[in-house]
DNA sequence: TTGCAAATTGCATTCGAAGTCATTATTAAG
DNA sequence: CTTAATAATGACTTCGAATGCAATTTGCAA
C-alpha cells in the first residue's frame, strides 16, 4: 500500500466501479467471476487493503471489543485475556485494551471508551455499580461482566460459583477437624475479593466457627507473606488459613515454612484460582480452578449474541469451580 | 448518547455550525468562550461524544497502536503489556491487541493488521525476517521490536543486552568452579530463546567448556521439569544448569529436589527474566532482571517519534540486565 | 468615530468504503 | 426466439468529524 491505495484507485485501474471493488471484498455479494478476478489481481498488484476505519464509519460497526482489565488483579488475568482474544478473533472482533490501574478511575476510562464506538465490552476489573451499567445502556453498548455481577441483573455476566467452590474448601478443612481459622482476604476495593471473604466467613459461621480473624493483602505473594507474618507477630498460629487467591496462599505457605511450621501438618492452607505455581512441586496447594476456557468462551458468546440481537435480555452463566486436591491440608492436631 | 448524537445535532441545538462544535472538542482551536460554553453545555445535555472513528478517517490517524504478542512466550509478558498500555495511554494511543498463538502465522496476522491503519506496531512475539519488515515499510507503519532485532538494522528495537547479562551468570558459575554444565533452552521457534542458548554456549566455549549438552523446553515450568528429568534418565547429573528463562529454571530446581539433589549444594541453577516467583522463599533463584519499565517506555518513545517524524532513521536501544543474586549457586564439589 | 489587525465563525469539501436503487447483461423456461 | 426472472453493475448518497478558506465580528489604538 504505497501511501493509501483506495478502492477508487483499484476501480479505475481495473476498469470497474468503486462499488464493484467494494463488493469483491465482502462476503455474499453478487459479483461475476470475471470481475472478481480482475479486481483481486489489480488489488494485489497495487497493494490495496480495505480501510477498516472507513468501513466502520459506514457500517456503524467497529469490529472492536473493549476489554477492561487491571494488571493488579488475579494472576490468571493474562490467561483470560489470551483466551478472550482468541475467541474474539475467531469471530472477527479485535480487542481494544483498557487498563484500570492508574489514578484515573472508571469514569474517566469510560468517558474515553465511548469515543471508540466499540461493539461491546468485556469487563474484568473494577466495580460496576448500577449507574455505570446504566451508562452502557444509554450508549447502547452491550457489556459482559467477568466474575462480577451487579445487584439487579441488568448486565450479563459469567461467573465462577464462589459459594459452591469455597464451600468445598471449607468443608474439607472442617472435615479435618480444623477449629482455628484465619482468613487472608484480597483488597477490599475488589468485588471478587470481598465476595470470597464474606462467603468464607459465612460458611464458617454456619458451621459454628465464629469470630474468625481476617487479615488483608493485595492478592500478591508478598502481601500474603507479610499479612501472615504480621498476624503471627501478635496472635498464636491458626491451624487453617483460607486465602483469597493462590498467590497469597503461596506467600503464606512460605512464611509458615520460614518460621518452621510444617505445611500441611502444622498448618493447612487453601487458595483460589488454580494458577500454575499452585501445583508446583514445592507447594501442591489445594485450591479451586476456574474453568477459564469455558468462561471466556461464554463471555464472548453472550456478548456477540447481544451485539447481534440487542433486544436479548441480560443473562448470567455460572460455572462450578473445580476442586484441585493438593497436599496442603492435613488433619488438625 | 441516545443512539448516535452527532456534531450536527449538537450544532443545531446550540445554534452554531458543525465546525464550531468540532473545534470545541479539539485543542488549540480558535473558539470564543461563549460558544465553547454553549456547545459544551448542549453536548453534555445531549450526551454527545466525538466519534473517534470518523475522526480517524479524516485525520488519517487512528490513535491505535497494534501490539503483537504471544501468550506462550515469557511469563513477563503481562507485565510488559501493562506497562506498554500505560505509556501509550498517556500519549493518547490505544492498544489494539494481536495474538500470535494460533495455527495462523504471522503473514495472516499482518494481512489483517494492515486493514486497521494503526499508527504503529510494537512486536513482542514472532520472528521478523527482512521481508516482514519490508512490508511495514511499504505500508508506512513504524514498528518497534521488543527484545528482538532484524539482521540489518532496518527496524527500531529495544533490547535487553543478553550477551552481557548471560556473561554475568556464566562468570558466576565459572568462578564457582563449575565444569559440568547443562543448558535448558527455550523453544527453537523463538528468536530470544535461540539467542540466549547460543550466547551461553559461546561464552562457555570461550572459557574452555565445550560440548555442553542442550535440552529444550517451551519456556514453561513443566517443560523445564520434564526436560531435566529426561536428561537425568540418560546422563549423569551436571553441576550447573543454565536455563532459558525463570519458569523452566524453577521446574529444574523442583525436579532436582524431587530427586534428592540439593540446590544449590549439589546443583547450581540460573534463570533469566526475574519473574516474581524466582524470588520466592523456596527458590531464591539467581537470575537476570530485565528493566521492563525503561524498555517499554523507550519502545513507546521511539515509536511515537517515528510516527511523528517518519523520516527518522531506525534506532536501537539496549539495556543491561540486572543481576539478581539469589541462593541458587554454590561452589562445585 | 474610524481603521485595521486579529480572533471567530460558517460553508463546503474531504476522508474511504458500503449500500440503495435503477439499469443492463445473463440465464432459464416455455 | 420470446419473455420473465435473476444476476451483475455503476451512479450517487451516506457515515461523522476536521479543515481550508472566505466572511464576519471583535478589540484596540489613533
Amino acid at each position: 500500500m504505497k501511501k493509501g491505495v483506495t478502492s477508487y484507485d483499484v476501480a479505475k485501474e481495473a476498469g470497474v466501479s468503486q462499488s464493484a471493488v467494494s463488493r469483491v471484498f465482502l462476503k455474499g455479494r453478487s459479483v461475476s467471476e470475471k470481475t472478481r478476478e480482475k479486481v483481486l489481481a489489480t488489488a494485489k498488484r497495487m497493494g490495496y487493503k480495505p480501510n477498516a476505519i472507513a468501513r466502520m464509519l459506514i457500517t456503524q460497526r467497529s469490529g472492536m471489543v473493549a476489554v477492561i482489565m487491571s494488571s493488579r488483579a488475579n494472576l490468571n488475568y493474562p490467561e483470560v485475556l489470551s483466551f478472550l482474544n482468541k475467541e474474539l478473533t475467531e469471530r472477527d472482533e479485535r480487542v481494544l485494551l483498557f487498563n484500570l490501574d492508574d489514578e484515573a478511575g472508571l469514569d474517566d476510562l469510560l468517558d474515553n471508551l465511548w469515543n471508540y464506538r466499540v461493539d461491546g465490552v468485556i469487563a474484568l476489573a473494577a466495580h460496576f455499580d448500577h449507574s455505570s451499567i446504566q451508562q452502557f445502556e444509554e450508549h447502547n453498548i452491550p457489556v459482559v461482566l467477568y466474575n462480577r455481577k451487579v445487584d439487579d441483573d441488568s448486565a450479563s455476566s459469567v461467573c465462577c460459583n464462589h459459594e459452591q467452590s469455597i464451600a468445598q474448601l471449607i468443608n474439607l478443612l472442617l472435615e479435618n477437624q480444623h477449629k482455628k481459622f484465619l482468613v487472608v482476604a484480597g483488597p477490599t476495593d475488589s468485588d471478587v475479593a470481598n465476595e470470597r471473604r464474606e462467603i468464607a466467613l459465612r460458611l464458617l459461621a454456619a458451621n459454628g466457627v465464629n469470630d474468625v480473624p481476617v487479615v488483608y493483602g493485595d492478592y500478591s505473594y508478598d502481601s500474603g507473606q507479610a499479612a501472615f507474618s504480621d498476624y503471627l507477630a501478635e496472635y498464636p498460629a491458626p491451624t487453617a488459613v483460607v486465602c483469597g487467591n493462590d498467590s497469597m496462599a503461596l506467600g503464606v505457605i512460605d512464611e509458615a515454612r520460614k518460621r518452621g511450621l510444617n505445611v500441611p501438618n502444622d498448618l493447612s492452607v487453601v487458595g483460589f484460582d488454580g494458577i500454575d505455581a499452585s501445583s508446583w512441586h514445592g507447594y501442591q496447594l489445594t485450591t479451586i480452578k476456574q474453568p477459564i476456557e469455558q468462561m471466556t468462551k461464554a463471555a464472548v458468546d453472550i456478548l456477540l449474541e447481544k451485539i447481534n440481537s440487542p433486544e436479548n435480555p441480560a443473562q448470567m452463566r455460572v460455572w462450578a469451580g473445580k476442586l484441585v486436591t493438593g497436599k496442603s491440608i492435613a488433619r488438625a492436631k
